[in-house]
DNA sequence: TACGTCATTTGCGCCAGCGCAAATCGCAAT
DNA sequence: ATTGCGATTTGCGCTGGCGCAAATGACGTA
C-alpha cells in the first residue's frame, strides 16, 4: 500500500504531470524511499547535489544560512512538492539546507537517474521548466515585497502565503497546518521574532488572528488581505 | 552579416548551448529580428506572454512595479541572455516589465515556436532548466542579502554583481558598461537614491570607487569585496 | 551662450523597527 | 507535582536609514 500511496503522490506531483501511468511505474521502480524524523537534515547547504526527492508524507523546510549564523527560510515543502531542484539544474552543490519539520517520507532518485528520466520523457523536462519558472516568479515577488513593503505588510503576506499553501479550515478560521514559531515567521518576512510577536499580538487584539505556541489561525482572512495590500486604515498606533 | 552575427550569438547563448549548427540554422530560420531604441518597452508587466527574445546587441532591464509607482530592478540582460523566460514556463502573463536601456537588437520567437523547438530538442529544454535554476538561485541569494545585510553591504554586492556581469577594464578600474543612475542602484539594493548617493560619496572619498553621472567605476575591487562581506573595519562614522 | 532638464549631493529631523533584557508562559518528561 | 527548556511577550532606548527639501552640477538643445 505504500507502493500505492507513492504512485498516487507521483501522479499528482507537478513534476510528473501528464506522464503515462506505465512510465510512472517505471520511474517509481527506480526510486527509493527514505524516512526522516522531524528535525533531521535532508540536504546541507554546500553539500554535493546528488539526489532529488518528492515529498510523499510530511513537511520540509528550505533555508539559507549566512556564516554568522543568521538564516532565512526560503519555503516550506508539502506532499507532492520537489526538494532538490538543484540536482535537476546541474549545479554542483545545494544552495541551501533542507530540514524535515514533521516526520516525513520522501521518494528519491539519484542525480544520474533523474537526468536519465528527464531525457527520456520530454514532458517531465517541460514540467521542470514550469516548476522552476513558478518558483522564480515567487522569488521575484518576495524580493519586491521585501524591498517595498513595511514589516506589517510583509508578515501579512507571509501568513497569507502559508495559508494558501498549507491552510486547513477549522471552526475558528484557517489554520496553518504545521508548527511555526515567531522566529520562523521572522525568517520568512525579513524581520525579528520580537516584531512578529508584537504584530501578532496587535492582530490578536483586533480578532484578526488567533494564535498560540507554534500555531497560527487566521480568523479574518479579509482583514489580513487588506493589511497585506497596504490599504488598511493604518491606525496611528497599531503597535 | 547580421545573419552571421545572430548565429554567433545563438551559438553562445546558454539556452542553445550544445545544439548542432545545423539545428541552430533551422532555429534561426524561424526567428525574427526586432530593434528597440533605448527607453522602449519590450514587455509590459501583466501583458500576455507571447514571445521570447535573445539579446543580440544592446542591454535590457527587467523590473517589477507596484501599483503605487515604486519599482525594483530584477536584473539587467546583456548580449546572449534570454528575455521572457515566462514564455517558456507557460505562465499566461509577464511577471514584470522589460525595457531597453541601450538601443538593442533582439532575436525573437513566438511562444508556440519556442515550445515546438524545445520539444524537438531535448538539449534546449535541459538548458532552459539550467538557466532557470541559476536565476532562481540568484534570487535566493538576493533575498538573503536583503534580509540579513545592511544597506552598505547590499550596495557593494549589487555593484560587484554588475561588474561581474557587465564590467569593462579601464585604466581607472573596472567600469560598469552601461548608464546607471543612483536611483537604479537603489532599486537593485532595496534602498533609496539618497542613501546610495551618500554611500558612493563616502567610497569615493576613500578611493574605492570613481563615479560620475550615470557611471560607476570600481577602483579597488578588493576593498569593495571586503565591504560586501561585512568584514570591513566598519569605521565609526563612515557616512 | 543661455536655458531647461535631469542627476546628484547634502543637510536636517524623525521614526519604524531592532537589540537587549527580563519576565512569563506552556509543554513534556521525570 | 516538579522541573526544565524553549517559546513568547513586552518594556525601553537607540539608531540606521528614510523622507523632505533645497542647492548644485552636468548635459543636451536651441
Amino acid at each position: 500500500m505504500e507502493y500505492q500511496t507513492d504512485l498516487i503522490i507521483l501522479e499528482r506531483t507537478e513534476l510528473f504531470r501528464g506522464v503515462a501511468v506505465q512510465a510512472l511505474r517505471e520511474i517509481h521502480a527506480v526510486s527509493y524511499r527514505k524516512r526522516f524524523s522531524a528535525g533531521e537534515i535532508i540536504f546541507r547547504q554546500d553539500d554535493a547535489a546528488a539526489s532529488l526527492y518528492v515529498v510523499s508524507v510530511g513537511r520540509l523546510r528550505a533555508t539559507q544560512t549566512v556564516p554568522d549564523g543568521q538564516q532565512i527560510i526560503i519555503r516550506y515543502l508539502g506532499p507532492g512538492e520537489v526538494a532538490g531542484y538543484t540536482t535537476l539544474s546541474g549545479a554542483a552543490t545545494h544552495p541551501g539546507s533542507i530540514t524535515a519539520v514533521d516526520d516525513s517520507y520522501l521518494i528519491g532518485w539519484s542525480a544520474d537517474t533523474i537526468k536519465q528520466i528527464m531525457s527520456e520523457h520530454t514532458a517531465i523536462a517541460m514540467n521542470a521548466i514550469v516548476l522552476l519558472g513558478a518558483r522564480y516568479r515567487e522569488m521575484q515577488l518576495r524580493l519586491r515585497e521585501l524591498s517595498t513593503e513595511r514589516v506589517e505588510q510583509r508578515i501579512a503576506h507571509t501568513i497569507l502565503r502559508l495559508t494558501a499553501q498549507a491552510g486547513r479550515r477549522t471552526v475558528r478560521g484557517v489554520e496553518i497546518a504545521f508548527p511555526l514559531t515567531r522566529q520562523d515567521l521572522a525568517e520568512m518576512s525579513g524581520t525579528t521574532l520580537h516584531t512578529v510577536s508584537r504584530t501578532l499580538s496587535a492582530w490578536e487584539e483586533e480578532g484578526i488572528v488567533d494564535c498560540g505556541r507554534r500555531r497560527v489561525i487566521v480568523a479574518e482572512m479579509d482583514a489580513l488581505t487588506l493589511i497585506a495590500a497596504g490599504t488598511s486604515p493604518r491606525l496611528p498606533n497599531r503597535l
